[in-house]
DNA sequence: ATGAAAGCGCTAACAC
DNA sequence: GTGTTAGCGCTTTCAT
């Protein structure tokens, strides 16, 4: 064996090391050396020894590019986000973990440009990618139904569009968003606020149902006022929470449902901000359960979506369709309410 | 415009539209939809505006393999990493914010197979997708030196190997190891254990460093029973984790600094097991405070390295190189001790 | 203003 | 067993 660590002073050029200068130094052509490094049959044990030598002096390694051009298949799963943030990183890491020992490898790419609002990066990052680099994809919360047209199975996690179209793995966002207000409403509360994630997206909808049937269910009705759109981002949730906090008229919550951890988060550092002490004035619950909601004072209290699981669940998913095992179409996971110090009785 | 969001039903074939497919259905050719689709000089506006359509249609994107092959320049940069597990996300969270707004996009592979202990991926990884599809690259944790011979800038963030050859970004080891170890001596503790990383490893070396620094400045001796190698990881941190705190001969620890959370976590986890109470019976602190040292019960005292930072200034840094503008090779963030409840003081 | 042709690095038929 | 050739989808001279 060679000294695979060194790096060779053999080509004049800089840059990459490739097939054809393994082919001229070993002093064989391309192909040979192709079907040396892909394991195939009809080379002669010395030639290959040689050309393996000559692989390791060089330290070649086949662009993942070139060779993903030319085969049909690449080995590689790409996970499609907008952007890496607390939610989609989570699912990163389960899918991270689910893909250990199944042979393929893992191509994240956030094409989704400055941030959320920007519609359609799924199908574009997806027209980019696949067919040539990537295998099958799993999106994160897409915002569009995404067909299967582009030739590669495809699973959506979360989707903001409902479980139509394609595979997706998602939670019962109805039921969570149920339990958050039904805690707060056994802890005596009634002015109970929600503030929403977009208007547009499914899961916001839900998050919201979920709000207006924990209300009804305990006899109190909606008030409009309390409701407003937050959509999802902090920057987003700013006025709205303020808004709420601060009311102009009429009676302040004593509570905050927010659609999502991060508009949550938000929420507390604005109740900071105007002097009101959490959880003796004022109770929030947020959604998802990211790990930075475990870390805010007081710590947050939420509805934990099983994130990792849903990461690994739609890896095994997309690897059963890829390989044409049959699956239901949707998995549907539950969520689970996480008390932690954000929540607190109902001030007198 | 046209309905973009549909899939149209143009070809025979499935699959991904090609630049061929745009070209035939607009009756041009494909170096003509090229200029048109890369806003290059040369193509009557009357033209371009009916490609514009076509591509509009069949809503075509361009593959980035096919392109990266045939530029030299992607505007993709590329994080290389072992596996998505809480550290490298966490960087990720913060480079992924850093690139807003600059005109890259991100594109993170995991090449490292079945975990950290593989050696090597770094420089594999950096070989498949350096020159064709990334621009430069930030690479997570390497354990070898990278050089850029490559042909690509490369920036790695916490090199296992010390700051030499590539550029790097890092954080203070030596001297958060120390305060983490002050820490407890100033709460008493005089038999403080370390369960260490992997000795081959800078960054643990530092740690252990730094732990013996505190030990010595407090005019405690080292005592080598309490010094255990852990790994890194949860599964090769339960052994030494257990000897540590199960000890056959002498006494046991009333303290134990772990060389990052994730062993910090398991020494927790068997903690409790062993019916041992955290923190009246025994202190832990850990090092990076990934998120989920805060969910732990009780939430880990730990030191914390500026992750979200360092991947943003990892960022910053590559793109300097990338265009040429001068930069120090390396730059060495402060961490801070965060203390949470995992330590009190020592048992009487 | 447009198109023909070469070639990026690689693999797969097919010849020799 | 080995080399030649074609071509994956795209960009880029260079003719026309």
């Amino acid at each position: 064996m060679s000294t695979a660590a060194d790096q060779p002073a053999a080509q004049p050029y800089t840059g990459r090391v490739t097939i054809s200068d393994v082919a001229r130094v070993a002093g064989v052509s391309v192909a040979t050396v192709s079907k040396v490094v892909n394991n195939r049959y009809g080379v002669a044990s010395a030639t290959a020894e040689r050309v393996l030598g000559v692989v390791a002096d060089l330290g070649y390694e086949s662009s993942l590019v070139a060779r993903s051009l030319r085969r049909q298949s690449t080995n590689v799963v790409g996970v499609l986000v907008a952007e890496f943030e607390p939610y989609s990183t989570e699912l990163l890491k389960g899918i991270s973990s689910a893909v250990a020992g199944t042979g393929y490898e893992l191509l994240a790419y956030s094409g989704g440009s400055d941030g959320g609002t920007v519609t359609g990066w799924e199908r574009r990052s997806l027209s980019r990618l696949a067919g040539t680099l990537i295998d099958a994809a799993i999106v994160v919360t897409p915002t569009m139904v995404l067909s299967e047209a582009n030739g590669i199975p495809v699973v959506a996690v979360d989707p903001h569009t409902g479980p139509e179209g394609t595979h997706t793995v998602d939670s019962d966002n109805t039921t969570g968003a149920r339990e958050a207000v039904e805690h707060l409403v056994a802890l005596g509360h009634r002015r109970i606020a929600h503030l929403g994630g977009r208007t547009d997206l499914e899961s916001a909808r839900l998050r919201e149902l979920g709000y207006r049937q924990a209300l009804d269910g305990a006899g109190i009705g909606v008030d409009p006022a309390l409701v407003r759109v937050g959509g999802y981002r902090p920057e987003t949730a700013d006025t709205p929470a303020r808004e709420l906090l601060r009311p102009t008229r009429g009676e302040r919550p004593t509570a905050v449902f927010a659609a999502n951890d991060q508009s949550a988060i938000h929420v507390l550092e604005v109740a900071a901000e105007l002097g009101l002490r959490v959880p003796e004035d004022l109770s929030v619950v947020g959604f998802d359960n990211i790990p930075e909601s475990a870390t805010t004072s007081p710590p947050l209290t939420t509805v934990a979506q099983p994130l990792h699981r849903m990461g690994a669940e739609a890896l095994r998913m997309l690897l059963d369709v890829l390989e044409g095992t049959p699956r239901e179409q949707h998995l549907r996971l539950p969520t689970s309410l996480v008390v932690r110090a954000s929540t607190g009785p109902a001030p007198a």
